[in-house]
RNA sequence: CGGGGCGUGGCGCAGCCUGGUAGCGCGCCUGCUUUGGGAGCAGGAGGUCCUCGGUUCGAAUCCGGGCGCCCCGACCA
């Protein structure tokens, strides 16, 4: 049993002035979490009492899945970065000892982890097996933010399996897939699998699980059945209201219509009538983007047509290659080689487009017969396109873990190899599988927030029942409260005792702030009775009050059917 | 990296424009009263005003450099 005149829970009445966030207002006011510096977070008792039951649940369930844990070193050589070619990632925090040598602070643990297993695997008779770690990494962002949310340093939990060939890997892969639903279920945080962009390790497969919140720092597209990234999402739009054809383009003056909203409004047709053209440089250079004119260019989804990362043509590129800014399109180019990637939502029929001069569009103008272009995914899904019929939704969320086929991009750079059954060396075939637990307590802090606190899910709350005693120290409902937190510490329920000396208000509000799921107060009128009042946080549900004399029956259904 | 904001007691803030005794609410300590929604009275402690330099008789306040923190965007293997 703990007791809260014991306890170093620095609550606060006021969130701190630079929290925006909801779970950063709650976690600090609610004693939780401290800041010490940007992006650097400490984790006071009782949230880390939180943040520990997010991690033996995992530990649980890689255990569960035959995954066998182990503790690698966060100060590393840097040379073993330089084998992978991740020494150049900005966000890797480098640093020299006292000899001179250069050292990093892992912010993964692929590496070292790889490293090991080329020296020690050496046949196909020791594969697969998956290993994992719960460990800091440390991770020079760029900008911090949300109290908790993106640190510099975190713990995160990392799975990486090695097997001897794809079936092994998918096998793998989908022992960590079911292990990740139940820990997530288990935690009591909302959360959806989403497809996720491969990015430039070019991976065979990965998921993202994201927990859908205020503070997300990604967008996900949720339709029935379907759920991804924005930045790999691909929905059917609305469709587009043409126009009458007219069979060939054909110039019309549009002065001052640089954007597509003056453009339809000036020709009385709807934005899905037009094409929008943008230019972006590329890994092959300039390229015009052409879309239907009511959507929007989906930043990853481009970077994965071009092959590369892109930026923005300056207006003097594009004056060269294709003509003037705000009147581009596809036919009579500056350039006419200029690249033409063409959105697949733009439909083969006449459309409203630069014409390549001030204060000229043409009309009429249809892909395919007019001009001819590469067809690409590159539009950014919204709220109205359609999944197989189904409207789309499209809600902000954040990472709490990821799961990735690796392929053998770390084991071949580190020569992790094994002796098939026909002596041939092959490399080892990986896959790595993140979770971040104070994202999970973080998101779940956002979902399950109030105006007066945090309702934590029972399996991640600091603890299970709460008792306040309203009386000062030493009166009768302080010792029956007493008297009942000991009972139920012995019938093995985890039970914080506000036994401090502060009035009811003060001990009501905190016991709300924490969020424990079943408050149980002693006060003078309910101790009459022989009673104390129960209340189960989540929803601020008043319960039947529990008997003084037997009051563990009671507790654990009140449990049970808490949250 | 671009843009914006902030730094005054543990927390939240005022004071700065127009230089001259450092203030308010909450919290904290002592005593008495109070005890079902952050209580009352009385007394008290606690601040190099982020830092360094400049201007001035005098700087929290004006000027310059630096550091730190937050927010928006970019970035996020």
């Amino acid at each position: 049993m703990h007791r809260l005149s014991q306890l170093l829970l620095p609550t606060e009445r006021q969130p701190p002035a630079d929290a925006e966030a909801l779970s950063h207002q709650l976690m600090v006011r609610a004693g939780l979490v401290r800041q010490l510096g940007s992006g650097l977070w400490s984790w006071m008792p009782a949230g880390w009492r939180i943040h520990q039951k997010v991690v033996d649940i995992i530990r649980e369930e890689m255990d569960a899945a035959g995954a066998q844990e182990l503790s690698l070193p966060v100060l590393q050589p840097r040379e073993l970065w330089e084998k992978t070619g991740r020494d150049q990632i900005h966000e890797l925090f480098k640093l020299e000892d006292r000899k001179g040598s250069e050292m990093v602070l892992a912010m993964t643990h692929e590496e070292a982890v790889t490293t090991h297993v080329a020296q020690i695997v050496k046949s196909y008779r020791e594969l697969p097996f998956t290993l994992y770690q719960v460990q800091t990494k440390e991770r020079d962002e760029p900008r911090p933010r949300a109290g908790i949310l993106r640190t510099r340093e975190f713990v995160m939990k990392d799975a990486y399996s090695f097997d001897r060939d794809d079936a092994g890997l998918d096998a793998s892969y989908e022992a960590q897939t079911a292990a990740y639903a139940k820990i997530y279920d288990r935690c009591g945080v909302r959360w959806y699998r989403v497809e996720s962009d491969v990015g430039m390790m070019g991976g065979a497969g990965a998921h993202e699980y994201m927990a859908p919140c205020a503070a997300g720092e990604d967008d996900i597209v949720l339709a029935e059945g379907y759920a991804a990234n924005v930045e790999v999402a691909t929905t059917t739009p609305s469709p587009a209201v043409v126009v009458e054809p007219i069979g060939a383009p054909e110039p019309v003056e549009t002065p001052d219509a640089k954007t597509i909203e003056r453009l339809a409004e000036l020709l009385g047709i709807d934005a899905s009538a037009t094409m929008k053209a943008v230019a972006v440089v590329g890994p092959e250079g300039l390229v015009l983007v052409l879309l239907r004119g009511d959507d929007t260019v989906q930043e990853t989804k481009l970077a994965n047509a071009l092959g590369g990362t892109h930026r923005p043509a300056t207006e003097e590129e594009i004056a060269a290659a294709i003509g003037p800014a705000g009147y581009l399109g596809p036919i009579e180019m500056a350039d006419p080689g200029t690249t033409v990637l063409l959105d697949l939502a733009v439909g083969d029929t006449e459309h409203v487009v630069g014409a390549n001069k001030a204060g000229v569009h043409l009309r009429g103008v249809q892909p395919g017969r007019d001009f001819q272009a590469r067809r690409v995914d590159v539009r950014a899904a919204k709220a109205g396109d359609t999944v197989d019929g189904k409207p789309v939704e499209i809600v902000p969320a954040i990472e709490v873990g990821n799961i990735f086929k690796l392929g053998t991009k770390y084991t071949e750079a580190l020569g992790a190899t094994f002796l098939d059954e026909d002596g041939k060396r092959q490399p080892i075939i990986m896959g790595c599988y993140g979770i971040g637990p104070a994202r999970i307590v973080a998101s779940t802090a956002e979902q399950c927030g109030d105006e007066r606190g945090i309702a934590w899910p029972k399996a991640i709350a600091p603890w299970q029942v709460h008792v306040a005693g309203l009386g000062k120290p030493g009166s009768p409902e302080a010792e029956a409260a007493a008297k009942l937190a000991a009972t139920l510490d012995q019938a093995g329920f985890e039970v914080i005792l506000d036994d401090r000396a502060g009035g009811a208000g003060e001990k009501l509000t905190d016991a709300e702030l924490l969020g424990c799921p079943l408050r149980l107060v002693v006060g003078r009128r309910t101790l009459e009775r022989g009673e104390a009042e129960a209340q189960r946080r989540r929803g601020s549900v008043e319960l039947d009050p529990i008997s003084l004399d037997d009051p563990v029956p009671a507790v654990r259904a009140h449990l049970a059917a808490a949250p």
